[in-house]
DNA sequence: GCCAACGTTGGC
DNA sequence: GCCAACGTTGGC
C-alpha cells in the first residue's frame, strides 16, 4: 500500500464536496508527471488531499484509492474545460482513479507547518515552486503526517 | 493582483 | 533539436 498527495483548489472541489458526495472520479489532471503517478496508483492506496490556492493552503484529510487506472472522461467532452481535442477515444491520453473520501483532519496541516517539519527531499510539495498535482508521499512521512493531522 | 517557476508550443 | 513566447500553477 502507498501514500500519496494530491492537489485540488477547495474553490473549484474540495474535501468537504468529496465528504458530501463520497465517491468521486479524480479528473482534469493534464500533466505527464502526474497522470503517470496517478498511473501507478493501486486499490487501496492512500492519499493525502492538499488544498491549494487557498488561505492557508495544506493538507486537509485522507482519501482512498478506490478505483485503479479508470480513462477521464472529460477529455472526450468538447463542452468540458479539460477537452483535449487531440486525445484518441481508442487510445486515451488522460487516466485517473476514482477516489473514496477518508477523513477529514481536526485541523488542517498549513503549509507552513509541512515547510517546518519536512525537507523538500522528504515531501516534494514544499518544494518552492513545485506545481505537480499529483505526487508519491514516502510511508514514513505518511505516518507522520497522519499523526499530525489527526491530532488536530 | 503580482510574479516566480516551469511545462508546452511552434518557428526556425 | 533549440529556444523564445506563451499559458498555467500556486504562494504570497
Amino acid at each position: 500500500m502507498r501514500y500519496w498527495l494530491m492537489k485540488s483548489e477547495p474553490d473549484v472541489y474540495s474535501i468537504a464536496d468529496l465528504a458530501k458526495d463520497p465517491e468521486e472520479i479524480w479528473d482534469g489532471v493534464r500533466n505527464y508527471q502526474a497522470r503517470n503517478f496517478l498511473r501507478e496508483m493501486a486499490v487501496g492506496d492512500q492519499a493525502f488531499f492538499y488544498h491549494s490556492n487557498t488561505k492557508p493552503p495544506g493538507i486537509v484529510g485522507l482519501m482512498t484509492i478506490i478505483e485503479a487506472d479508470i480513462v477521464d472522461p472529460t477529455q472526450f467532452d468538447s463542452a468540458n474545460k479539460y477537452y483535449d481535442p487531440k486525445s484518441e477515444p481508442e487510445n486515451p491520453r488522460w487516466r485517473t482513479v476514482k477516489v473514496g473520501y477518508g477523513e477529514t483532519f481536526p485541523q488542517s496541516i498549513t503549509l507552513d507547518a509541512l515547510k517546518a517539519t519536512f525537507s523538500p527531499e522528504e515531501l516534494l510539495v514544499v518544494k518552492r515552486g513545485n506545481r505537480l498535482s499529483v505526487m508519491p508521499v514516502d510511508a514514513a512521512i505518511a505516518t507522520r503526517l497522519l499523526e499530525m493531522g489527526r491530532q488536530g
